[in-house]
DNA sequence: TTGAAAGCGTTACCAT
DNA sequence: ATGGTAACGCTTTCAA
């Protein structure tokens, strides 16, 4: 009279195939030891009773839950304006989800710890910190825990090596040698000073460049909190010199839109009379006027070896030193010059 | 001689504060039954010890493992053009983040489940679908699976009241007003012929305005896959009509770009000539030239809803209807006549 | 106010 | 090739 509308377990498909829930889990984990014919028995009454896997058991039995977090910079809620974009960080939401599924894991999207209280809603096998400020906090919390941890970018402090980061001197090497052979002979870098591998690995990149080719380094830096005016502010002050620029780098995301913004009420123009580059590609700067040259940060290709690199801290080997992931430049009308 | 380095479990907290499991369980859960003097001392022992919940314990007893996931409209990785935009999934995501936390609970990002073999990765609470297809076959395997679930955004074959939606009729007479009062007397469409709530609640709240108003209806339809050049070539189509519309309301993201490269080289501009309005917001038209007004589609309130909802829906409340978020239309130059 | 013990669904170990 | 059973960490029930 009472039925049992209960969720069915591993014991009711095994009586349904009459063998022992032993065989039946090692049916479902394909572990070798199972006869063709009985496999064939236990899969179809798997799929009779409607059975899916306890997660949570698992987890219970194996010290493992499955699940990696993944904490995402910011609130992304009620930004105003921006140094970084959207279409970035849900590129690694999308690409890190991808690929915890590809092995078999879980991808959940968390706050970071920033004490003991926020990781003990946070029972997972290892955490992803994407674009981590200097010396994390949430790092310092998760170290300490014990749970495992690799970053997306460089915490500027860190040397165990366990993050992946794009090769930010390279690609900065690579738009300088771009703007010089479009027949750019003084490039200014407009970027901004905070605490991030990101600006210190291109200004360092830049002023090494300048060095090596005589060139005199111009640069101006930005307020992180309104790129584009005080970018355009900066070029306006650079448009201004005795011996302006004739190329401009602009790096944090925003900021290749106030160069143009200054550029264009000068009367100048790009490609024209300035190229223009931007450090970080997005969609405002493909559908611009004139489309802007940018560096692709690869954030799917970041992700996918963000969850290899954290599976494998997971499963217990040494760090082998950071992961680098090579930028592409996508080059557009702002430095073509013909 | 051997260490223990294992994680600590309540029985290590129990011992240490000499009480019984049962004990140190009541204070960790807030059960008001335990002396103020003994939560002390069991709180003390949690922090001396370390200890963490493990939630696949606390999952596997009380039969809920206390996540929600959160299914995302496609891939995100490598989309070339927009019908839709990625900060209006970034946030959706984000604050669907922050609404699980807040209510203890942890949300997974995940792909939609097309079938059986999905589910049994996906062992959660509750399912979030954003952005049905129409008779999405997510929701078909997870109600055969009795996995509860809620979308954000209706699905048009479906009746339940288990979701979360913009008021679409009440945004598109909202800007069709705003149009007339800045002088518009001929407003076209531009839109898509697709499956979505969005497009089908705005033609009809279109057309029976149009009739209303004894306005002839002047439509045109994209491609989604080419949003921003099929509309540009359906707003050249309307401005060489012998009567062209003075007003275009544009729907799909990035539709009003193409609406603007269509009116810009016909010699035309914004808001001069044409007034022009978006139906869905997003950086792209703040920072266009002239900046564009456009319906704020509200995601993080729409989120937050959702989470919400999805909750009762778990804990057995009946149905009682969609929950309908109001939007809000961002007013800029394309449509401010002096 | 507190404690002992059963049991959640699964897998690992040891038998057969 | 297959089965029995203990154990994972926690909450719940029942008893004291």
């Amino acid at each position: 009279m009472s039925t049992k509308p209960a969720r069915p377990t591993i014991r009711d498909v095994a009586i349904r195939a009459g063998v022992s829930m032993t065989t039946v889990s090692d049916v479902v984990n394909s572990k070798g030891r199972v006869d063709p014919a009985t496999r064939e028995r236990v899969l179809t009454a798997v799929s009779d009773v409607g059975w899916r896997p306890r997660r949570s058991a698992r987890a219970l039995r194996s010290g493992r839950t499955g699940v990696f977090a993944m904490c995402l910079p910011l609130g992304h809620v009620g930004v105003g304006d921006w140094l970084t974009n959207a279409e970035y960080d849900m590129a690694l939401v999308a690409a890190c989800a991808a690929a915890t599924v590809d092995s078999d894991r879980q991808l959940l999207v968390a706050p970071r710890p920033t004490d003991v209280r926020d990781l003990a809603r946070l029972d997972v096998d290892g955490v992803i910190i994407a674009d981590p400020r200097e010396g994390d906090q949430a790092l310092t919390v998760l170290n300490n825990a014990g749970v495992p941890a690799v970053t997306i970018d460089r915490d500027i402090q860190r040397t165990d090596g366990w993050w992946v980061e794009t090769d930010n001197t390279g690609s900065t090497l690579q738009v300088l040698d771009h703007l010089t052979a479009q027949g750019a002979k003084r490039i200014a870098l407009v970027t901004a000073d905070a605490p991030w591998a990101w600006f210190e690995d291109t200004s360092a990149a830049y002023a090494r460049w300048c060095a090596e080719h005589d060139v005199k380094p111009q640069v101006r830096l930005i307020d992180v909190e309104r790129p584009r005016a005080t970018a355009a502010a900066g070029v306006r002050s650079l448009l201004r010199l005795k011996n302006p620029p004739d190329a401009i780098f602009a790096i944090p995301y925003g900021t290749p839109l106030g160069a143009l913004d200054a550029i264009t009420e000068s009367g100048l123009s790009v490609p024209g009379d300035l190229l223009l580059a931007g450090g970080m590609d997005g969609q405002m700067l493909q559908v611009s006027s004139p489309p802007i040259t940018a560096v692709d940060l690869r954030p799917i290709e970041m992700a996918r070896a963000a969850v290899d690199l954290l599976a494998r801290r997971v499963s217990g080997e040494k760090a082998v030193g950071p992961v680098v992931i090579q930028t592409e430049l996508r080059v557009r009308e702002s430095t073509s010059r013909r």
